[in-house]
DNA sequence: CCTTGACCTAGAGTGCGCTCTAGCATGTGT
DNA sequence: ACACATGCTAGAGCGCACTCTAGGTCAAGG
């Protein structure tokens, strides 16, 4: 099966070393994501510690998974590729970038947060058009207008200038 | 000022007119979208009850800032542009399509509750490795690993296929 | 040996949601 | 009357995150 490549010096993490390993297909299917998809997270600098075989393929195991589980959550949770990239490459450099790494999480376990509660609040207000329509449709006239709630509470929240 | 353009016929909803109405720069600088973008929107079928005065300049009434302020929480809430033009069609059609209105929004809903869940269980796996580099930092030494807590506890999650 | 299938690289293409440019019209302030 | 701000349209361009194609290599099974 796989030819004597049980040397790949644990890379995602742990010390743990002699698991199972397998080709980009098996990881593929174990995660859900494409192969095309893996190479080229890899090609952006997101995916440490993967070696070749003899015949020049990736080789896995299954740190990986747990690896692409993570990278899966940031992203998901709005992390852009260039982040994921930065902490991949503390994550290469080994334990000497710990403070940065646990920073970088910390930062974006804020906005996440952030997020979670700006969707709370949209929430609110599309529960409230939904009951402004269901009222409508029960009672057959227009309910009084919903007031234009904190319109710009925080003032101009995102008014982008040109710079140059 | 305005040059007599107040029979606005009152487009995004509520029978009462006799509104303040501004032009382009204005809406922009109220709802902290750039000009661009708005025009943009309107193109795409998101904006219903938009007149033009005697240059053919857009002219809007504040029930558009209500509008646009719903528009933008859609979307930050992940709504597509597809989906909005979709809502607004129905808005453009009156009354008789509170029915519809109430689904689409009611299945927004449903979306924006699953992306919290889905969001605040990203946040737990992120605080575990901000614990687990805390830890390492304090103690000097690395913690037992984190075990691969529900990989995959929905199986083949997002796995896509080529259909044609 | 030869086929089959999984894998390889490099790079082109895609969909989304804007963003910006060019070139022109309008309307307000001095 | 004229400058300058603001607005207009049509359409090109962009950044992101993939996704797909073309054309080849490699290894195991029959």
């Amino acid at each position: 099966m796989c030819n004597g490549i049980m040397n790949l010096s644990s890379p995602v993490g742990a010390q743990t070393s002699i698991s199972e390993s397998f080709h980009i297909g098996t990881l593929a299917a174990r995660t859900g994501r494409s192969i095309h998809a893996i190479r080229w997270y890899e090609a952006q600098g997101l995916i440490p510690g993967v070696v070749r075989d003899n015949g020049r393929r990736r080789v896995y195991n299954e740190l990986h998974l747990g690896w692409l589980d993570l990278i899966d959550r940031l992203r998901r949770t709005g992390m852009s590729i260039a982040q994921m990239r930065e902490y991949a490459a503390l994550v290469k450099q080994g334990h000497r970038t710990l403070r940065k790494r646990h920073k970088l999480l910390s930062a974006h376990r804020a906005r996440v947060k952030e997020k979670i509660t700006e969707w709370t609040q949209a929430l609110k207000l599309v529960d409230r058009k939904i009951d402004f329509y269901g009222e409508w449709l029960t009672t057959g006239r227009r309910p009084a207008m919903l007031l234009p709630q904190n319109l710009r509470k925080r003032p101009q929240l995102r008014r982008r200038r040109k710079l140059r």
